[in-house]
DNA sequence: AATGAATGAGAGTTCATTCAT
DNA sequence: AATGAATGAACTCTCATTCAT
């Protein structure tokens, strides 16, 4: 029963080419053909698959994180503290592209290309993430063991961002240190701050910059 | 009819088309004849200033950069403490970002098209930029207003990756929200962390990640 | 709509297409499109069959030569005398550019546009072409037909010089008079000279020219 | 009387440097800006003294066959014979190009760009060049030194094909052998002829070409 | 379903020439 | 006379996509 189809496994060939392609030469110097040759087949056959070549980063990203955003669910689900949330959310992002050096290229770089693709994705799959990463954060506000005066919203981006910066960073030095032993320091960070004490961080008055506008 | 004196601010005048230009269309669509009509200039011209596109978008970077990390590094050496440099430096990248939307637009979006960019960035500016706020960091840790256990590398990726995130996300929606401001929330996120007290933070035993390779 | 089928004749229609543009405007001032269109197929096309405009031409001389040397090599197989070698070669170069004028403009101006051209065929085919004029001397000196005190380079040199120097000029004066038929009398001029005896040949003693150098 | 002004300095150090540069890049690689620094000047300057890059090429090869047709003419005038005319020719020809090599890369292969040089240079100095060939040849003629049975034109040709094709052979051997000295054996066999003796030039009967058009 | 030959639009860059100074 | 900054036309080649087989 529900045996793949052999198109199936095509489909998935030309993603996994995709990705090898796109990580080794960039998405704009990748050209179909080979995707189509490192994937075995035709130039034409991967318009029986893919509308066309944007066509397939969509959808490389749309399968990668409809498979692990439910993985990342489940695994919350089974949780029974907020905190714990964030850790499984840290780990599943490290996780998943501290294994797939290439798919971290794509992830980080290739699918960046332009507003185009950031909105495409901001408003789906990437709208979900944070959705997930605000749900964390709210449900820690809810059982007391996140501030009640952050901003959830705030909260979500220096999360977000903090992995994203990494990851990014890990990609750019050749995946020159272990990406995934990260989760935890930075989750870490995170909750309980840079600053050595709460009586540090009040604010000395400090000059206002002059926001002069243009640049 | 035109006067034609090499003192002429024509290169200024090119770069700020192109970033006109870049932010509306996007980099790889932005022809060079767009940015020589946007400057009032003729195709051919851009090529007695720049070696070709790439290198135009390379020295508004550099230019860009260039002013603002002095700027923000003579602001710094005024301030009498570590977590202040900290929000200097916050206050500059939002507030330069804020309130130049279209080069910010280019700054999130364009420059990131490829790993041959990111990496050209990544070796110059940024790492002056990443220097700048490594070296707040290590301050802070010397004056004992930031935590020693704490990763200079990680911190440094965690601060510059909340701000980024919040650009990222402010350029997606399109200016819906006031950017400078957020400077000090990001900076106090950063410092005091999300967790509401530092017991709150201790984890339990959590099941650990079936991290079966691939993906 | 259109057969697309390798099988096409489409290389040689282009080849052919190419001799007439380029005999008719000039190599550098042929577009590829124009080879495209004389030859009913999309610009692109052309890059399908030769690597770019240089390759064209390149091809065509490569498919040309390699045709007559070789029809050439067979007529003098069956011929029974090293003279006859040289007039069969003599009858071949005349006759091949005497029935192809628009052939005859590419081999005498088009072909010789820049050193790398030259030293290209030169190296190749002219190279089998001069082995072949050789090859002929030296066998008429064998049979003690011509000359032993000869120098063959120099022979061959200008018996190829002659028959060029002749085609170039029936190209420049558009065909104006019958090539194939000079064959006869340019193989008899060099082979009993223009001098109406031995005795008139004998030099007289001559000033020297000043040969300064620079010019 | 008679100083040369500065101009016409200015003027041959622009010739002096075209020869340079279109020798060892070639007439169309070479930029016009190229020669202009070559000579020490401004590109807008060049227009001063030349209409245009072709015009370069022209007149160029117009200063240097005006002086040495006129030497050549001198030098013949001054001869009592018209073999010997032939032996100053072939000197001259082969002396001012064996002694310039540079000069011989631009007459043997630049000048021969196209149809439209080739058409010009034949219709001027190089019509003059045969002019005088061909007068020597009629004086032979007259004298009984040549044969009385030659065409002029066709002999012409052979004799010039015969000293072009050395030269060519020797630029593209980079001057691998002495040029000059090979002005007397040319014209020894120009006159005399490869064959061993006349009898051995009578032709035994052959089959003729299947000269069937097309190629 | 698969193929791959054919299509043709599209743009970066060079450089001969001009002309205000 | 000399300069050199500015001009802008010109053109090869690539490659995503199509569609007859």
């Amino acid at each position: 029963m529900m045996a793949r189809r052999r198109t199936d496994d095509k489909r998935q060939r030309i993603l996994d080419a995709a990705v090898q392609v796109f990580a080794s030469k960039g998405f704009f110097a990748s050209r179909v053909s080979d995707i189509a040759s490192a994937a075995g087949i035709a130039d034409g056959t991967v318009y029986l698959y893919f509308r066309n070549k944007d066509d397939i980063l969509i959808k490389l990203f749309d399968d990668v994180m409809g498979v692990h955003l439910e993985a990342a669910r489940q695994e919350i689900r089974a949780a029974d503290n907020a905190l714990d949330h964030l850790r499984i959310i840290a780990d599943h992002h490290l996780g998943l592209l501290g294994r797939n050096p290439e798919l971290a290229v794509v992830f980080q770089v290739e699918l960046r290309q332009s507003t185009k693709f950031m909105e495409l994705f901001t408003a789906s799959w990437l709208k979900d993430y944070f959705d997930l990463v605000e749900a964390a954060i709210a449900a820690g506000q809810s059982e007391g063991t996140i501030r009640e005066d952050l901003s959830r919203k705030l909260a979500t981006h220096a999360f977000f961002g903090a992995l994203d910066a990494i990851v990014t960073s890990w990609v750019l030095a050749r995946n020159a240190f272990d990406l995934t032993e990260l989760a935890k320091p930075v989750v870490d960070l995170f909750l309980t701050g840079a600053a050595a004490s709460a009586a540090a961080v009040v604010a000395k008055p400090r000059r206002a910059l002059k926001s002069a506008g243009g640049r």
